[in-house]
DNA sequence: CTGAAAGCGCTTACAG
DNA sequence: CTGAAAGCGCTTACAG
């Protein structure tokens, strides 16, 4: 590799300090008094060397990087990797660079990628945690290292998050199911305690309740690991035993497993079974009859977890919680 | 921020040296022959005070970052976040980590991306270069700085390049149209410079010339920034005139967005219209009848770029260009 | 207006 | 076996 010049070398070859080099640098030319004939001379040293700052002393001495952690389940699902790309965006808005991690719904994975990540010295981290991942939370908290979670929370520890309306979403999916005469809805969901999960299966529960139709409430529930394994087991049953007429899936992933399953088995949608589905994809457009779903402010999510994780790197003591509104996009497949 | 405990803190408590402590901490403790009490006693001092090495101060002194750089058009592309799946994968399976950007196809775009990560000191970089981006390329090159291109590359110069099959791929595509009694096949790609495209369009021609179909040549081009208007026009237009019975996609997002508008155009395939796509996607499963398309593996595209450019960092100096074979998945609607 | 110098937290030759 | 010290490339109080 060439040797990379310095603000020693642009110093040297101007004839002055490095200090003053790194000024003009940072544009305090004014604030120093530095003379304008230095300053010229410092720009064309700086252009005629072709200078690249070295962010990491610059980081070394001013304890921060301007960079930021992200760490999703999967950033090749598309649901977080236009989540990864919002993020990536308005991070570059305000000067920083993203490093990323997937942990795979693992929390083993996901301590090592935060402590990767903190040894790099990240001023930041946007996190969606998995399963188990409280100790690494509360040592981020203890550590006094900017984070926000995004998608999932914990309720037992009070967190910076952005988080959709997770209750309200399922529990509107069932009243518009039920609106056009669905009654024995099911929902398909992750095996998971995690909140954001936990808070869609409750949304639907208390929708059925609402609606007189407790006796039909049937939750089954995926192994993330085994989701393809899992769903064609359990949709095989659901539809042979046709005790159902609705089905709501709890996310992207469970929505696009469970309509391959659904176009299988040659079942009517929506006549003989309504289909609501998570997050969208072009998959729910091209399903006959396109899918109906319930959709998140991804856009919006995202630059709000960056605005509000920039704020607590710059200092701010708000814990901020912030629930994001769902849309259901309603067409073919709910009647 | 709690004060992060420094080397100095663990040589302070157990009495010795940082020195020392590096040693123990890099595991050089045999090679520098250091007491075994001593040993025992920084490692103590070390899980007591939960001691984080800061990498950062690591990576100026060492003048190495263990991270990589991974500069693709789109992250929330599916193609793009699966390549970058792999890659973040096989890249930890090295120590490194990877901070990410999204030049959009866009040569500036590109330019700040790669300034910015090189200022950062990534060790390497992972690239998919858009149009224009030659400078930026043989400014690398001249830093000495270790990349690998990926899916595509620049004819003039010769770098480390991963990338695939592409005259080849769309060369049988057209094969496996004629074979099924296609003759007025067109091709649907970008309006683009890059080799990649140039190499598909190419094999599509050539296809087409030695099954004697040079007359039926047609080759459509979409920008990339317009895609959906371009898409719509070009798609209505050759759909209206029925001088086409079989379309070949470029990429996978053309796939999709072409597949939207032979969706609407009710258009029979593969009776009146064969298709196969690009990269593949959950779309072709559902489109009915289900697409063919020409498949890139996608897994060993990503290992390899990570292992070529680790190559490189390490000290290589040969200059590696890995063509892939791309499969081509042939289903109900190319005949 | 400008320079000499300390220091961020490590690693590593050098000396003993 | 162990310590004192230099140095990676910056920034920034301090002195003049």
């Amino acid at each position: 590799m060439a040797k990379r010049v310095s603000i020693k070398d642009i110093a040297n070859k101007v004839g002055v300090s490095t200090a003053l080099v790194s000024y003009v640098l940072n544009g305090l030319e004014k604030e120093k008094r530095i003379g304008p004939e230095v300053v010229k001379k410092i720009h064309e040293a700086v252009k005629e060397l072709n200078y690249q700052p070295n962010q990491i002393a610059r980081s070394l001495r001013k304890g921060s990087t301007s960079t930021i952690g992200l760490i999703v389940a999967d950033i090749s699902n598309p649901f977080f990797g236009q989540l990864a790309r919002v993020v990536e965006n308005e991070a570059a808005q305000f000067g920083y660079a993203v490093v990323f991690g997937s942990s795979d719904e693992n929390a083993a994975n996901s301590a090592i990628l935060i402590k990767t990540l903190v040894n790099r010295q990240v001023d930041g981290l946007i996190l969606a945690p998995p399963e188990g991942s409280a100790e690494q939370i509360k040592y981020l908290m203890n550590q006094g290292i900017p984070f926000v979670l995004v998608d999932r929370y914990l309720p037992d520890i009070s967190t910076n998050r952005v988080v959709l309306d997770n209750y309200n979403a399922t529990y509107s999916a069932v009243k518009c199911f039920v609106a056009n005469g669905y009654r024995r809805i099911t929902l398909v969901a992750y095996k998971s305690t995690l909140v954001h999960m936990r808070e869609r299966i409750r949304g639907y529960q208390e929708g059925m309740k609402d609606n007189g139709l407790s006796d039909f409430i049937v939750v089954k529930e995926v192994r993330y690991n085994q989701i393809k394994e899992d769903m064609e087991a359990i949709m095989t049953g659901l539809l042979n035993e046709r005790g159902m007429d609705a089905v709501l899936f709890a996310t992207n992933a469970l929505s696009i497993s469970g309509l391959y399953a659904i176009r299988k088995s040659e079942v009517k949608v929506p006549e003989e079974l309504a289909v609501i589905g998570f997050d969208g994809h072009e998959v729910f457009d091209f399903f006959q009859p396109p899918l109906s779903y319930i959709q998140q402010p991804l856009e919006e999510m995202g630059k709000e977890s960056v605005r509000v994780l920039i704020d607590q790197i710059r200092g701010s003591q708000k814990t901020v919680h912030i629930e994001m509104r769902h849309q259901l996009i309603t067409r073919k497949s709910c009647g």
